[in-house]
DNA sequence: TCCGACGATACCCGCCGGGTATCACAGCCC
DNA sequence: GGGCTGTGATACCCGGCGGGTATCGTCGGA
């Protein structure tokens, strides 16, 4: 299955084998096989290159969640029985530039509640919370409407904040009370900064975001200007202005956690949460 | 990991190797490989009996989530590569003794969509469409709360109905305009009926029923009184009796699919739920 | 005290998943 | 057009792991 994955993605064998750390032939075979077994064809094999069949398609999908979940029930497990448990532990995902005050606020009120488990704060770039806590290294995690999907898990509403755009300070736009998307979108010369939404890049002309310093980096240079949540100001330099955005989407901050999860210990946390900040 | 739940649900070794159509031995020698693999006690073994370890409960859940979403990886998978597979082919669950003009109504505006793909229906017993759903038997069914969970599906509202107490026409109650949850709960010589919750029958004085037919004449024979859903009108008897109970929680009869799914075909189906329900 | 039940251990075997060497074929360049 | 390259498929070998049987150790109960 991780095989199939592997050859779905690289659409190669030979790279597939490498990255799998074993030789081409095997690969093949199993691949061979698991169409056998399944009595279904997943690729298009026309010398040069691999195409996914449509029941490929839905392999690639229905797999990774299976492995996803596979990799979750080990985790788990782990993270229960160690040796190190004789108190439980919880992750909580939370995105490193999200805001600072919820999750101290969120983190002083748990551990205030008697037995409460130790939280480990697993910070992440952009928007993979959602597979961390797919494939279990994560318990609970706070995301971001609508820059995360929620389907899939249960989640509590926890805030609700407006957006704003933030622009070199020197820039003409910065001395306006309010700007509209439509206005931000558009600016001449100063394109919109685009970071991985599920995963990939939108298209356009504005540079590809990888981490927040480097976002305050490019707008400081006047080279993007960008649209985040309020609570963003936080972390604004000297050099940036931010403008209230007023007919941007609202960013609603949930707690997430797997749809099943009868955990005590995260149903505290959830509790916690949903008490001390909704 | 098929043989770890086995073993889990059975608390035997014998027994559960039996289940799985091989000897004890391997199976033991199974288990304590997979301990040491994942480096957990996953199991107390005091002669004479097993018992799940705190890390034996998370991997039971887990795993099951795991095996079901491998499950329905392989089914789905052979259900978009079949021989059969010109055309697409959408598996919906519904509840045998469900809402028969909801369906309907449905069926036919969806089979009226252009494109639409070939519906096979599933008729169950009483609450295992979300099993259903989870392991790929199935890829969309009508769930009705507060009897099936929707965690882990999406879903969309289609209908909303009061629920009723069926009793023997003949009864002293029967005669009354409508009735409370606290009077039929507690009606001398009339238990109230049971039938499996989450998988489970809850406590009680009454009789577990499997189906809808042995409801039926249970109460035609005076031995139990039900609730159910308005919509049960359609299959009641002259023997029945049916009185509105003001104070029952409202039935919710909702769409529900795997959190993901990307499928065209049944992105219509739900359009086409909504539409002409909602 | 002996027997029965149950899980663990010992040992054997066949097969499947891994490896290497090689083939078959399509494009590409000279 | 003839090698050359890069691709996936095939042939063949080997070791280990998953399955089996036989047996043991140990506790409960008659």
């Amino acid at each position: 299955m991780r095989y199939f994955v592997a050859v779905a993605e690289e659409l190669h064998f030979g790279r597939a084998a490498e990255r799998l750390g074993m030789a081409q032939p095997p690969l093949s075979r199993a691949i061979k096989q698991l169409e056998r077994r399944l009595g279904v064809v997943l690729f298009e094999r026309d010398r040069r290159g691999v195409a996914l069949t449509g029941a490929g398609e839905v392999l690639l999908y229905e797999g990774r969640a299976a492995l996803d979940a596979t990799a979750a029930a080990v985790r788990r497990t782990q993270r229960a029985g160690g040796v190190d448990a004789p108190r439980s532990r919880l992750v909580l995902a939370v995105k490193a530039a999200g805001s600072h005050e919820l999750l101290q606020k969120l983190l002083d009120a748990y551990a205030a509640v008697p037995g409460a488990a130790e939280i480990e704060v697993l910070l992440c770039g952009f928007c993979d919370q959602e597979g961390l806590l797919r494939d279990g290294r994560a318990d609970a995690a706070l995301m971001h409407t609508p820059f995360n999907s929620l389907a899939g898990f249960d989640s509590e509403e926890l805030t609700t904040e407006g957006q704003i755009a933030v622009l070199p300070a020197r820039h003409p736009l910065a001395a306006r009370a309010s700007l509209t998307v439509a206005e931000v979108a558009d600016v001449p010369g100063l394109p919109l900064a685009r970071w991985p939404s599920y995963g990939v890049y939108p298209p356009g002309p504005g540079p590809e975001i990888r981490d927040q310093t480097q976002l305050a980096q490019l707008i400081a240079l006047g080279r993007t200007l960008a649209v985040v949540p309020d609570s963003a100001r936080a972390w604004l330099w000297a050099e940036h202005a931010a403008i209230p955005l007023i007919d941007a989407p609202q960013v609603v901050t949930h707690i997430a956690w797997p749809a099943h999860s009868r955990s005590l210990a995260l149903a505290g946390l959830i509790r916690t949460a949903t008490e001390c900040i909704g």
